[in-house]
DNA sequence: AATAAAATGATTCATGTGTTGCTTTCGCGC
DNA sequence: GCGCGAAAGCAACACATGAATCATTTTATT
């Protein structure tokens, strides 16, 4: 549909060569590019003032298999449009990669896609929110259950580092959520939790809820269980070509959250770091030095 | 398909007063939103995982006509979009977006470049190789302490869904090691780390080594120390805005690497997800089933 | 525990779809 | 005027679609 898109260029290249009856068809698909998904062959025939049969010839003409894979290609272009990097993404692999490589590109740049949907203005507004809610929380409590433990424990360590606000309700021996029996109303919750919702997690949100703590999610979902009862949710995608759901988002999400909350009181945030770079020093925690040390 | 439509929201609104199979269909609706005017009903019923009469009754529900009402209530919201976008596109940088959003939106950018950066041929070639080492291995041992815990334990996570094959070394009172002591010249031992790197990690990939089991790696750099002692090393991006490295990038290629993995053997895979589906299906782990029935 | 009620799955049906082969029309040189 | 070839219209077909119906399972109620 765009001025550039290479179908558009060969409509017009071809244009001329083409014959009464097949211009016309041609110049409505020129003229209404996006009807063209929408509405069944033979409404587009009728609307581009010709026979349904000219469809399927000028789809032929062009060199493809049939009117559906015309249909498809523009289709493609209407999913597509939003983000118009999409086409520069799909062009970026297409040099000599192998079998399987391929595979794992497609895994790879799809999660890509999904990062940049996060930058639509909805989930920053969320994301914002939800940091300057957690800014002023007496303690932070963490829980992310199964495969969203990743998330929550990022979290968790991340705001470890710079003090002590953060709890992560992950203890062994079914005691995780014990915490937050001291939990209070000016305390936050924080849920990460994706399809298929673990059942601990909503259940130990649900109880924080009731007990007058505020409910934060990290979700993927408007209706998802969280979602109802959070003050703010992040919705991230989490769609994935594996059997499994992506984490990518959600832990990109975290990070993100971890930056802005430490952004909000710079000098404590390097104040603290100076700390646990002493602490890790004393201890030789690491092979090489913490890499803030030139922030 | 923008936040506010008027039929998102009802959708939204009526959610919880559906039941079951009508969920899921208006649950995949919610989450895409465009693909509903672009394939017939019975594919998108097919993508949602459920029958195609639950897609005339989710209309019905809804109040509309029918099916087709429906859809051509969604191509409606298309059409528009696409008016819309023009001049969303237009004041793009003006409107208002607040501060912190921006400093997000950053982020959230850059790490989706970082992605796609991953998509060049030399590190595909590489987490291809090291699949292929994983797959034939008779057991992986993983290793990832302080922020890459992230990474190693999802891919024990996910792995351990797949079979038995997968250890984590990583237990309490620093016993993590411990299941080295058993680990043979037919193992494999896979070890996560990035600047800066704990010293714990090194040593245990060291002693490993020198037992004779192979290393493979996913770090940050050609000169990281692990590059020198792995049989593969996957290179990942971890540069941030932020005063902590990102893990985004890791955790990709992880979810990648499991993605190579559990195509080598499909039916075994599939099999493996269905005893997890019967096990956590009698435990009542999930609040929502697995999402892998339909695949 | 038994029954009713609702939800789900399977089957069937009428309709609309894209396609194809055939006929008709049109343009053009002989 | 007459054939000739390409383009355009037409009608029938095979098939997929959305909807309606009935059977089965699940859930709630008494």
């Amino acid at each position: 549909m765009p001025p550039g898109d290479p179908l558009r260029e060969q409509l017009i290249a071809q244009f001329d060569g083409l014959s009464g009856q097949l211009q016309q068809a041609a110049r409505y698909l020129l003229e209404h590019p996006n009807e063209v998904a929408l509405v069944s062959m033979r409404e587009l025939a009728r609307h581009a003032g010709v026979q349904p049969a000219t469809m399927t010839r000028l789809a032929k003409a062009l060199g493809f298999e049939g009117y559906n894979a015309l249909r498809a290609r523009y289709a493609e272009a209407l999913r597509h449009e939003r983000d118009g990097f999409a086409d520069k993404a799909r062009r970026a692999g297409s040099s000599k990669i192998a079998d399987g490589d391929e595979r794992a590109a497609n895994l790879l740049r799809k999660t890509s896609a999904q990062l940049l949907s996060l930058c639509d203005p909805e989930p920053l507004m969320q994301l914002n929110a939800m940091a300057k809610r957690l800014a002023k929380a007496r303690k932070v409590y963490v829980v992310g259950l199964r495969s969203s433990h990743v998330v929550a424990w990022h979290f968790h360590y991340v705001m470890s580092l710079l003090g002590e606000r953060s709890i992560h309700l992950d203890g062994p021996a079914g005691t995780g959520g014990d915490a937050l029996m001291r939990a209070t109303k000016n305390d936050v919750l924080l849920v990460v939790s994706i399809q298929p919702y673990t059942a601990d997690s909503l259940v130990l949100a649900k109880r924080a809820a009731d007990q007058g703590v505020t409910i934060v999610s990290i979700t993927d979902s408007a209706v998802s269980p969280l979602a109802g009862i959070s003050r703010h949710a992040v919705l991230c995608p989490t769609e994935s070509d594996s059997f499994f759901h992506t984490l990518v988002p959600a832990l990109a999400l975290s990070e993100a959250l971890c930056a802005l909350l430490a952004d909000t009181d710079r000098a404590a945030t390097l104040d603290a770091l100076q700390r646990a770079d002493e602490h890790h020093a004393a201890l030789n925690t690491y092979a090489t030095l913490p890499p803030w040390r030139h922030c």
